[in-house]
DNA sequence: ATATTTCTTCTACATTGTAGAAATGTCGGA
DNA sequence: TCCGACATTTCTACAATGTAGAAGAAATAT
């Protein structure tokens, strides 16, 4: 099982986003959280071809939610990290860990 | 001052090196440095084109080093980042930790 | 029916990531 | 002084990721 998965900084930052969201973590949703934390714009086509992608390597899976809309609105897709996501997500965070270990600078 | 930038996974982890690596980063210490914390393998080529756009983006700075080589070896080129790069570097971090906070999940 | 709303798909291009071979400059010894 | 071994950088090319926006689809209410 080749595991040498590497997020980018996109990838790794949408994960995030559908770890915090759950159950809610759709297109439009992911987008807005991570404008919101992220304080990052973003487009919806990115965010969709990003996730498309990640799904394609198996990191994230996605499904057909409920027809929940309340008033129009079509049905959603709710997406969520595989644990092959979830281990790559870890990977990256420790890499990153692992460079600023002990590391200060001036601003 | 249009101060938008983003930085890529690798330029992230390049950046750090630089941070830790200090007088000492050249572009094959770079390298090593990367794949020793990071435990990321990486190629020479990966780690100068990189570095050379985030000098065209003023993110970092070079300049050739004194002639060290003490038994063979041609000059170096010692890189550093600049304010504008570290400043790009907390953007992320931050926007990073932003996604993180308070966020828990199981392996 | 159709206008309105919410959400997803598609298409196209820009930026970053990645590798490896070729080039360059330095040193010690024949 | 020419040569071979070395350490380091430069160049070239292509793959993967980032990014935007317009177009398409499904649902509701009137």
């Amino acid at each position: 099982m080749s595991d040498r998965e590497g997020l980018g900084e996109f990838e790794h930052i949408i994960i995030l986003a559908l770890l915090r969201l759950g159950d809610d973590a759709y297109g439009m949703r992911v987008r807005q959280e991570i404008e919101q934390r992220a304080g990052r714009e973003t487009s919806i086509g990115a965010v969709y071809s990003t996730l498309d992608r990640l799904e394609t390597k198996g990191l994230v899976e996605s499904f057909t939610g409920e027809a929940t809309a309340e008033r129009g609105g079509r049905a959603k897709r709710i997406f969520k990290a595989t644990s092959k996501g979830i281990h790559a997500l870890e990977r990256s965070q420790q890499a990153l860990m692992n460079m600023m270990e002990g590391l200060t600078w001036k601003a």
